[in-house]
DNA sequence: CGGTGCATTGAAACCCGTCAAGGGGGGTGG
DNA sequence: CCACCCCCCTTGACGGGTTTCAATGCACCG
């Protein structure tokens, strides 16, 4: 895990290639089985570069082609807490669907080389009132990622560090997998500790020894850039009720 | 604190005699400076009692009038989970509005003796597209509860007991303020101690020691079913940035 | 080849959970 | 009016989980 080898590098801009487009998760392709949208604008964002810096208000709604993003707070001391984990497809930035002229409370960096896609908020709001699949998209995106924010309070609210970093691999799987990103229980992995210590609650030192301890029983196993889950059933051993969130 | 003085005793069904909306804060009174809405329904509820189970799917949108309630999860070991405080004022179960019909994730109950006014999900959507003051009530409502649980993940993921407690408190004060129900930094505390353990991520043995340190540096001051801020300030100190995100 | 970023590890301090016991107030029944 | 019970607050001791601080090593890069 030492560094990050960089899975998503063919990011590709054009919709007609677009790996999330091919399986019909984006609205701005023809295979999307819904209301077909167009997209404003498309950024290639580097590693490390804000997307939205906080209290700006958005004027259009994103959805993240590839690579990794994090929606985070950073507090007076310096700390820092990561709201989620956005991965390929995600749909961030909706509380301007809901809120418009409302600030962003929250910054958005990317982790990795990522490629954004734009939408005008109204266009992507007209998928609330379209046929069942464009609104069925379109609440899949929103109730996910307040069901997202509801389990991290009760990660790290009432579970130690074992279970929630078992659980949080656990949900990183079913999402990867909803995206077909994973393959034989292999998933991208370009987080660095500190990253996971900051969703989590914990210290970087401490996330090493706990993913020490997963290895050693052998639940998982780790690549740089790449985590393998050996043992899901281990896992959901020690997050208890995880799929009931997920 | 030893027993909870039952503050919020006149629970006034009544529209005409409501403190809520005395204050303009029901759209169901004609002191609200918008759309007004007829309530579907006006419920007492006996201390405890569950008002949502989860998992079942909401026709209303509800309105605390008075007494204290919590959103909440239960994991299979039992632990609770509270993710919400829900206080007099307080719009609740809002996913409905916009995301109708489908079910709510996480039940809600009552921990005071609690009056629960419901309107029609049509009805209450009609806020959003009435005049200024009626969307601003209504956004105003959902974009709270959505910044309540970023705080909430905030405060628990990187804060210890001391700053968990003390923003908390704040947050409390800070709330109960925009509803009338501060004077002289006295709040209604109808919390048992556990209460504050499940939403804080600690147990009731540590709460109780927390207090102990807040009462005895002065901070606050604690009478069965009531809370004291004595020193706002200190209590800040201890939370820093909490200004920033209630 | 020095420098930077990140993973790894150890030792010590400390925060917090766990367990257990005691106490007080309010209610109920005698 | 008292006895009793239940719920909740309170407190202490102990052990373990986590943080903190510090040092090392490895890979990559200029």
């Amino acid at each position: 895990m030492q560094t990050a080898a960089r899975i998503s590098n063919g990011t590709s801009l054009a919709c007609d290639r677009c790996a999330l487009g091919a399986s019909g998760d984006c609205p701005a392709t023809s295979q999307f089985q819904g209301l077909q949208l167009r997209r404003v604008s498309a950024k290639q964002i580097s590693a490390g570069a804000e997307i939205f810096p906080s209290n700006e208000t958005p004027t259009t709604v994103a959805i993240i082609q590839s690579g990794w993003a994090i929606q985070y707070a950073r507090l007076l001391g310096g700390e820092r807490q990561i709201l989620t984990f956005l991965i390929p497809g995600d749909v961030f930035d909706q509380d301007a669907v809901i809120l418009p002229q409302t600030p962003n409370l929250f910054a958005f960096k990317a982790l990795t080389e990522a490629a954004v896609c734009h939408f005008a908020i109204e266009d992507y709001r007209q998928l609330f009132q379209a046929d069942v699949r464009s609104r069925r998209f379109a609440k899949r995106q929103l109730r996910r990622h307040q069901a997202l924010m509801a389990k991290h309070v009760i990660d790290i609210g009432r579970r130690r560090a074992l279970g929630r970093l078992a659980g949080f691999l656990l949900e990183l799987r079913q999402r990867l997998t909803e995206r077909n990103l994973m393959h034989d229980e292999l998933m991208p992995f370009p987080l660095r500790q500190e990253d996971v210590a900051d969703a989590l609650g914990l210290t970087h030192a401490h996330v090493n020894r706990t993913l020490k301890h997963l290895r050693e029983s052998g639940a998982i196993q780790t690549l740089p850039g790449i985590l393998r889950i050996l043992d899901p059933a281990a896992l959901a051993a020690l997050a208890p009720g995880e799929a009931l969130l997920v």
